[in-house]
DNA sequence: TTGAAAGCGCTAACAA
DNA sequence: TTGTTAGCGCTTTCAA
């Protein structure tokens, strides 16, 4: 077994105590008594567990996160952001991914909960109706969600109490689409990843439609595909390759999607921008060294990771002084709202006037 | 706070460690107590606290995971890996990044060290001369190293305990630069990051002489870049504007890199793969989503986390068989090797006859 | 099949 | 400034 504080005790020969407040108030031990310790805990290589801190402190100074995947590179950047703010935070990350499977994301939630996390940054299928974090609330630990994005607070009704941090996804989706129409596009069609997949991709549907009545045009119904690949879908193929049916540009409700349709469209033998624009959404790196720049909706993920960590922090500790309800002590709920961008890109481009 | 065993049973009118047992082993619990025992655990709403189990079983079914970062899409898919494998053995997962800064990589190990993980999984800059690998060796903790690939052992010197699994980066690089040879290239040049930061470019340089001397051509000294960027190296300008002195390929240590060259040659007017053909290593998605595809060699990034957190619980359960000595149960070491492929793509073309 | 009791490593209240 | 002690939630002998 390895060294316990009892060990270095002994050989310091102080009592555990002393060696327990050496190492979490140093100020509090004499300095030759803090010599001595410091020598045994070098000597025996002891290093403290945490475990049996956890147990007696009733914390663990660990969060968990669950996200759908790490296949999409915007959720891993978000979880590196979180990272990096955990460990200048002192605090540890219990990881998890869900494959967008509302069990899974129960599953997860629930080994969390049985490590005795402080708290949980996730992002779900729905963050409407949503078990998962209606077992988060019975169970009073505090989360925040990322990427999902918390109704606006409706006056009158009781607000809600949850936490989020994202982009405007309406707000956002309709700016990207407006770029489409300002370079003089009419026939906008919106591809989109399953809707019960992603409470996101419905903001986005809706802010697609903002724009498009702004604009007077006429909106057509999404077309919602599986994980970023364009199926087989004969309907999508038809339109595609009439040139009178053809939409001009295609905004996809993310990266990745946008992507492979540029893809699907150089095999159908279009070509893009020429033949039809594609905008995208996420902003992911990689679409700005493509050639052409992928037009898109640049999220800071990172950052959006970086913030709901801190908030989360900040409501465990809050809860801690609050007597340990953290949850109630968070209460008031907050919508992160960050700021958007929109990259010009040459996959987007003025159509042909022919 | 939590409903704990001890309210369970007085609940249940029973000892707690009949409720420990229950749900340790069911079977050794009849029938109408394990009733009873049932519906006090869904009354009180009991979770069991993981840390007291793990402070007295003195392990933690938890893995620790240190990568150097999630920007690079390898890693987040490794680590996705990982995940779905410790899911699925019942394992869970804390992780890190180091940002390929040594001082970081001791101070993740420490931390987990302190969290009382069962093993690592991780990913040094270099495996030769490591004092995180030492400090775990030293602390008996088993631990497999993904993407680092441990030296052929030698006959008759003592040989190495360590685990990892990788693709032969050697053998990779060199069939990579077999295939530009191949399509027709003489001059080639490979950009690579630092070669103190990984110990895998390294080897991929090797890789590139191996195939070079093998085709009996010049090998060109490496450019090594920074960070995936290719900055304004005034020689590296001097040699792509002058069409006598300019490599016809360009054979890239990652394939981040070898997108950021793309770009960057494309801003000096070149084309790829009319003026320039360009190679990768990863075989990132996305690259294949791209046009031109990025030609590159294929590693299994998720295989290779799943391989590696399974080879770990391996020797972490082997080790509790063999008495708490994980490690010692481990030794003999094993490199493993993951096949690779070359995926030919549209940057790595033959060059113009001219 | 069940219970009593010890103890995993640690912190904190209380005494000295 | 230091020591004594109780106990966090759990597993696991040992007895019954």
């Amino acid at each position: 077994m390895r060294p316990s504080i009892k060990q270095v005790a002994n050989l310091a020969g102080v009592s555990i105590a002393t060696v327990s407040r050496l190492l979490n108030k140093p100020g509090s031990v004499s300095a030759e008594t803090a010599e001595k310790i410091h020598r045994s805990i070098e000597q025996l290589g002891f290093r403290p567990n945490f475990n049996g801190r956890n147990l007696r402190a009733g914390n663990s100074r660990t969060v968990g996160v669950v996200v759908p995947t790490l296949s999409n590179t915007v959720f891993a950047q978000c979880l590196q952001g979180i990272e990096l703010a955990a460990r200048e935070l002192d605090y540890s990350v219990m990881f998890t991914t869900t494959e967008y499977l509302p069990h899974d994301e129960s599953a997860a939630v629930e080994l969390l909960l049985s490590h005795r996390v402080d708290g949980v940054i996730l992002t779900v299928a729905d963050a409407g109706a949503n078990a998962t974090l209606d077992l988060l609330e019975r169970e009073k630990i505090p989360f925040v969600l990322t990427y999902n994005q918390l109704a606006q607070p409706v006056p009158g009704e009781t607000p809600c109490t949850r936490v989020s941090v994202s982009v405007d996804n309406r707000a956002a989706a309709c700016d990207a689409v407006t770029h489409l129409i300002r370079l003089g596009h009419r026939r906008i069609q919106m591809l989109s990843g399953r809707f019960n997949a992603s409470d996101r991709a419905i903001q986005r549907y809706y802010g697609y439609l903002d724009a498009m009545r702004m604009a007077g045009l006429d909106p057509l119904s999404a077309i919602e595909v599986e994980r970023h690949t364009l199926t087989a879908a004969t309907d999508y193929q038809q339109m595609m390759a009439d040139p009178a049916q053809r939409p001009t540009a295609l905004f996809c409700s993310n990266d990745l999607l946008a992507m492979s349709a540029m893809r699907d469209l150089r095999a159908l033998g279009l070509r893009v921008p020429q033949d039809i624009s594609v905008m995208g959404f996420d902003g992911i790196p990689v679409g700005a060294l493509m050639e052409p720049v992928l037009a898109s909706v640049v999220q800071p993920s990172e950052q959006i990771g970086d913030v709901a960590l801190r908030t989360l922090v900040a409501a465990i500790e809050r809860g801690v002084i609050a007597g340990g309800d953290a949850h109630a002590a968070s209460a008031g709920g907050m919508r992160h709202v960050l700021p958007h961008g929109v990259r010009a890109g040459g996959s987007a481009a003025s159509p042909d006037q022919s």
